[in-house]
DNA sequence: ATTCAATAATTGGTTATCCAAATAAAAATT
DNA sequence: AATTTTTATTTGGATAACCAATTATTGAAT
């Protein structure tokens, strides 16, 4: 059974209307770094709301690292000041769903610099784990088979051999998406599959050969390369 | 009070080992995409954990678009292989947290190419609202005052410019980390913050007159300066 | 045998309750 | 009066109970 992504829209504004309160919250009580904020329950009550939605909030704020929850004791304000803070939530809250042309445009900034840092990082246990994905790729397409995971985890195993955690997590956040919408609109056929693979091999061979310039460039061809069929634009 | 961040080892450890009991069963039923899991609370009797483990843990994997979880129905397989579905999921548990370098070498990548791209796209708003925060930061730094916080949101200022709401994201993502570390090892005093000014604004400049290549090569020069004052190191 | 309505079971999500650690307050001791 | 010990309260987190939407099952009607 297949299932459509959908989002409903009620949580979602009513987890920004409790975090603009915080916000006002933190400014009105002039809150520093290290200052406590109301318990959860406290924080409920007064903006009406559950405490689920309450912990929804500061969970989402902790992750942009703007509070912290210390178990059995409060959740405090994290090394940001006032200022700042109005900054980046305003930020967050503003932020719209990634549309794709974004992702894609994100997605070859950091695949030229992980295809670079990996030619100079990359140890020998790197490159056999590239040379897999790129041998298992190969034979799919070789067999004529869909090989649109195999393609994905080559370009993984490259973020992982760029030896940058930051650039490896956030490959892995925008891949999915980009793949969903590689395969909804079902583009990038076989037909190309057969250019991927040799545009992989000489990816492979630069990194391999240490030759960071070359690795760069080489994924920069693949990439038009691959936008040019699947798009027939520019990039 | 001030807190310090810690982390338990243990609910960690135990996340880990569900995502990859989830992965286990995956591939032990050859789940294809669409397919549905197990529900909740069978999954929880299965691997012998409490609800909300399992819970927590399908969460994550949503998070990186691996499964979609849909109310009253069911959890299913995202639009991804079983392949690419095991090389994800283990990149995913070998995640290390980022060290710092990796946090400005990331950063950098995002903001070279974010001040381009304002330099492209931006906006008479945006405009307006960078050189507020430019203002703000260079009041703060004349009356000698710490401007941290101005400054950090002046580069996200500049991140919303480029009209590219993935790496906008990416930076609020990463920009907390960083401040934070800026002020453990206590450097980058105030001494750098009148060069920093100046900098700044010519960065501004280059924007406001839609001249990318200017807006890269003075915000590359700015975290020159910048990581050189700071870390004694070339970069 | 097929179709459709009615009912029972299942599902992810939500709310309420409980828990153990941490803090604050009070009381006892010196 | 100062300090320690004890008790009470507050805290975020874990658990359990509940809910409404969905799905599966049953059975009656054609």
């Amino acid at each position: 059974m297949k299932v459509e992504i959908l989002t409903t829209s009620d949580n979602y504004s009513l987890q920004k209307r409790v975090i603009d309160e915080i916000r006002l919250l933190i400014n009105n009580k002039n809150l520093e770094p290290g200052d406590k904020l109301p318990s959860e329950r406290m924080l409920s009550e007064k903006f009406e709301v559950t405490r689920s939605n309450i912990r929804e909030a500061i969970q989402k704020l902790e992750f942009y690292g703007l509070l912290k929850s210390i178990p059995q004791s409060g959740t405090f304000v994290a090394n940001i000041g006032v200022v700042a803070m109005n900054g980046m939530i305003d930020d967050i809250l503003r932020l719209e769903d990634p549309d794709f042309k974004s992702l894609v445009e994100t997605r070859i900034l950091l695949e030229l610099k992980t295809a670079r840092l990996a030619a100079l990082r990359r140890t020998d246990q790197d490159l056999q784990i590239i040379k897999e994905a790129l041998e298992a790729y190969a034979t799919k397409v070789s067999d004529g088979e869909d090989a649109v995971q195999e393609d994905l985890l080559f370009h993984l195993a490259i973020a992982k051999a760029s030896g940058n955690s930051t650039m490896n997590t956030f490959m892995l956040i925008i891949t999915p998406e980009i793949i969903t919408n590689f395969e909804k609109y079902h583009v990038c056929d076989k037909a190309l599959a057969h250019i991927g693979v040799e545009e992989h091999r000489l990816i492979y061979d630069a990194i391999k050969d240490q030759n960071p310039q070359l690795a760069k460039k080489r994924m920069k061809k693949h990439f038009k390369e691959l936008y040019k069929y699947c798009y027939n634009v520019e990039i």
